[in-house]
DNA sequence: TATTTTTACGCAATCGTTGTCGGGAACCTT
DNA sequence: AAGGTTCCCGACAACGATTGCGTAAAAATA
């Protein structure tokens, strides 16, 4: 892979190198004529500066890290097309990390990041994370990040997530006023913050409404649907089966809804289905299942401009920003009893 | 962001950096005295090797870049796991590019990958991609390539994929065997080889039984659901409707499946569906989706076999091989007309 | 014509690390 | 005691590019 620098240019015109990179980058300082001699011959080698020996000299490196729990998740990967969309129109690169829900390996990731001198990271915190000096340490050397979604309370920085609390509020009084008396919830795990909004707007439901509260009709599963899949079959098998279930997640809900089918139940009438992100799936399964919207492509922007703006101005205290974006019901037959 | 080097060390301890370096790698002609100092000082201010400095000498990155046309896609993203999977126990990080199905993104990704001297380059070409000469420049001087699923014919290098061929047979026949006679196909963009190769396998499937091979029964899709419901809905409503359907792909057959219920028809009696690639959510739909299964993850772990063999042994010619993984029929109530 | 200014370029340091070479000190050999 | 090893370590160059500083020649000025 013999690839030309700035000696081969150099050399085959007799100039020096420092002429050269003038040259290229049109200093006035050379003369108009030898500009067009090393522009000509930079244009028919193909010359490339080397961005691993830029990087070296500025310890800049115009890519950002991000680490999501799972690409194939499409919440995630829609937040990264819309931070592809801010960093690619403002010159930057966007590096994709996974840390498959692994505490071990987003470690590894925010290390490889750190020394990769990535000029920033956005972050969606794995599950299996409650430790967070691997942030902390960096955030406190000053490099910038910007958490979106499953954010760090503990970690005084940009921040991009969407009310939890009030989009969980929406789905649960859409259930109630749909009819469901009994209404269950399948959180995400407990520890995660956005798991616990969720949980609380739900809560706050029910209480406004003076429906029943009952503890042992929240049961927690993982993000995933396998998970939620066992966990609704249980749930749906108990004597005092509820007639509506508010997910804390479409994937949770995906699970909810192969479960139901599965025993045969009706949705949306003896049982109805929400979830919670609207990933583009939902609406097309059988029957289509009800969810609050989160503008995923929009968090994705917001955290890449909070980035980027983090990263230009480097040292300049500015107060932390959170971005707490809208959700938005969209009700579907999975949760629609009466027409609309 | 101050980072400890090795000259840090070297001051500290009032030694050189190189008798630091070759302290750090364990060097035979340290004196086990000052290995001992220098291991100790690493220790306590973490040090960490910085990787530009290393990539610049020795134009390596020990990163292998992939490029996948949407991360969203869960095949894509369990061929990444694969990949990530051999990649890790090998000492590479694996970067991940999206084209987008685009042509212009993928070539900016090439370009990339090649500037920031990753040490090799996994594909899946995009859609829209019909030149394929940045690729070939870049195997002409030498660059590890290694294709997957999505491969290029005319770039000699080793290859990994499903054999399209015989997994479209076996769909095709598993319809006919359930008693489909009018068996219609959705494809992929034509352009693409799976597309091609499935397509072929239907045909063969339809010639060897005897099946009517009808033309305007063979109708392309874009490998996503949206497009493939607007497809299937006008599929649907000919006079001489279907009563089976091969989609080329899962993301194809959802939308399908999606058609079909919206239209009031029985799945599988009316029609009977099936589709290509065996996603996770496929088993989740109801009636659940029949499916031809692809090894995504063994697909993964193989091209990253291959690249990283190519790597270790540059220069070294050998003769590209072109792994063909075996598929495998999940019949499922989406096409199971008879109990089994 | 003598002096200053401008033009146009080269030298060398720098980023962090490694490999080549060279050399002083201590030890061993005869 | 002179010469040869061995052991430890430092100086220097290199990877590719940028940049402050120095300077010869040309141009402008006095």
């Amino acid at each position: 892979m013999k690839t030309i620098t700035i000696k081969d240019i150099a050399r085959e015109l007799n100039l020096s190198t420092s002429t050269v990179s003038r040259a290229l980058r049109d200093s006035s300082e050379i003369g108009i004529e030898t500009k067009a001699r090393v522009l000509e011959l930079a244009q028919r080698l193909d010359y490339n500066p080397n961005p691993v020996a830029l990087s070296l000299l500025s310890s800049q490196s115009h890519d950002i890290g991000v680490i999501v729990p799972e690409i194939a998740n499409p919440f995630f990967a829609i937040v990264i097309a819309g931070i592809e969309d801010v960093a690619f129109a403002q010159g930057y690169h966007v590096v994709i990390y996974q840390s498959h829900e692994d505490y071990e390996r987003e470690v590894l990731n925010v290390k490889h990041i750190a020394n990769r001198r990535k000029d920033g990271l956005l972050v969606s915190i794995a599950t299996a994370t409650t430790d967070y000096s691997h942030f902390k340490n960096l955030h406190e050397r000053g490099f910038p990040i910007v958490f979106f979604d499953r954010i760090c309370e503990e970690i005084d920085t940009h921040k991009v997530l969407v009310d939890d609390f009030e989009g969980a509020y929406l789905a649960t009084e859409h259930l109630i006023k749909q009819g469901c008396d009994r209404i269950a919830h399948v959180s995400g795990p407990d520890h995660l913050l956005i798991s616990r909004r969720r949980l609380h707007g739900y809560r706050a439901a029910l209480l406004d409404y003076g429906k029943p509260i009952q503890d042992d009709w929240v049961v927690s599963s993982s993000y995933d649907a396998k998970n939620s899949l066992e966990i609704a079959r249980k749930l749906l098998t108990r004597p005092d089966r509820p007639d509506g279930i508010f997910a804390s997640s479409d994937n949770i809900a995906i699970g909810c809804h192969a479960a139901i089918i599965e025993m045969g139940l009706s949705m949306p009438d003896e049982i109805a289905l929400i979830g919670f992100s609207d990933l583009p799936i939902s609406a097309l399964l059988n029957p289509p299942l009800s969810s609050v919207a989160q503008p995923a492509f929009e968090m994705g922007r917001s955290a890449a401009e909070l980035l980027i703006n983090l990263i230009k101005n480097p040292g300049k205290y500015t107060t932390p920003i959170s971005n707490v974006l809208k959700t938005s019901l969209m009700a579907r037959k999975s949760s629609l009893r009466k027409p609309v």
